[in-house]
DNA sequence: GACTTGATTTCGGAG
DNA sequence: CTCCGAAGTCAAGTC
């Protein structure tokens, strides 16, 4: 494992090792004081201060401070970095294309560089997302409720896939829509459109009433939704009686 | 300006230097050789490599390799970093409650090592927002449609607040949903909550038709609604269509 | 605290 | 390439 490290460099010593660090694909530290500005999808200019630059070697550049899990300004992957000394400063910038944009930090100081090859072991393990949700849910039908079978996953509609097409007891098709955390009111829509569509596609004689919700009830409704999620919102709890749906608390993974 | 930097240090003295670092509110950079474990709202895994790890003293920890601008792993500010040497291995670990959760960095070696004191310097200026493209169409409510007057900004719904209320040239209530960029079905979706509940709010004699699109038309709307986005996807077009909306192509700021 | 929405969201997958 | 939705989303403002 090589690792470049230079202490207090000069702009020109920074320049070199930057160069070179891009050359072989490197990951790069850089502590500095410097002015930083972008522009592209928005603008933006962050004046004088202490920060940490990272380079990577896909072309993602992240400008962070002391604050936050968020970099101040980045560069997303896709772009490419160039270095170069200008009055009297290190400037270090990446652009990409579509959209056109470019990031632009300039150094007074250069505190300290790092930079290291650094490959492979990037494969990470997640528990706990929607697709587990979905997996335990197809295993155990029963979760959902008594009489619940599965039909398809990822079904299309004229609104987008649905997460889990089936039937219930009783025959009547349901559609579910997972979220592995509490929802807000965004999920009772999405559920609303894809249930609407699958009522357009079967041709339900109910169209789309259950939308003004007092008085008329759900009757015969053909498609049923289920939204599948561990506890939803108060306003989101509104908008499912509204709409006539249902909610299943369930987790992504058993008991958390 | 203090710079703290090893080269290769032992575990000993990687862990005092990050002690003092913790101790001083450092900004720290730790390229190594780890593996990552998390657990909390989901958990993951990640087997051996070289990567960069930050710490920054507001709590926050971002785990990164050599690919993308998102870190592999984190934790958001508000944790507590704690260091210690554990079967020969350098540990680091980020702790934060509410939701619980931890962090855990193993190191087999240590690389490079460098801290610097970082503060101020954290005011960006953004222009372009959804923030700006307001104010665009509060000095200039032509831009939405000729006659509008804008009312209030946020106003409270049962639905939540909308982006900007006013009245159009007839005197009729109109909401105004801003974005910054194009946009889906989504936000048709939320437009159409803010203009249900206003409906109801006002008492309107047409609760809330137009949805079943074909033949019935928009006769009496008594509440109009306005995406205003510099563009919007296909479907969400015909979602405008169905609900009786108008889209008004509009940048945040001028010629973006 | 919970809730809602914006974001230079990023990211991945499908068409 | 665009479109669409998930995310350990994060972050800000409000209640």
């Amino acid at each position: 494992m090589t690792v470049t490290s230079a202490h207090d460099p000069s702009h020109r010593e920074a320049l070199w090792e930057l160069e070179d660090a891009f050359e072989r694909g490197d990951l790069i530290s850089v502590f500095g004081r410097c002015t930083v500005a972008y522009e592209g999808r928005a603008a933006s200019d962050l004046g004088t201060g202490d920060r940490l630059l990272v380079l990577k070697p896909d072309g993602a550049a992240l400008v962070h401070t002391d604050e936050g899990r968020q970099p101040v300004n980045w560069q997303p992957p896709g772009s490419e970095h160039r270095a170069a000394v200008r009055e009297g400063r290190l400037r270090v910038r990446s652009t990409r294309s579509n959209p056109d944009e470019t990031l632009t930090v300039r150094f007074d100081r250069v505190h300290q560089l790092s930079a290291m090859a650094v490959t492979g072991g990037r494969d990470l393990t997640l528990h706990g997302s929607e697709e587990d949700l979905r997996t335990r849910i197809l295993e155990r039908p029963e979760l959902v409720e008594p009489g619940f079978e599965p039909r398809e996953t990822e079904r299309p509609s004229s609104a987008g896939p649905m997460d889990v097409f089936g039937v219930d007891a009783d025959g009547t098709p349901v559609v579910v829509e997972l979220k592995r955390r509490r929802v807000g009111p965004d999920a009772v829509g999405q559920l609303a459109r894809y249930v609407r569509a699958l009522r357009e596609e079967l041709g339900a004689e109910t169209g789309d009433r259950g939308d003004g919700g007092e008085g008329g009830g759900e009757t015969d409704l053909v498609v049923r939704g289920v939204l599948v999620a561990p506890s939803v919102t108060d306003r989101a709890a509104e908008r499912l009686v509204d709409r006539g749906f249902d909610h299943v608390a369930l987790e992504p993974t058993p008991e958390g």
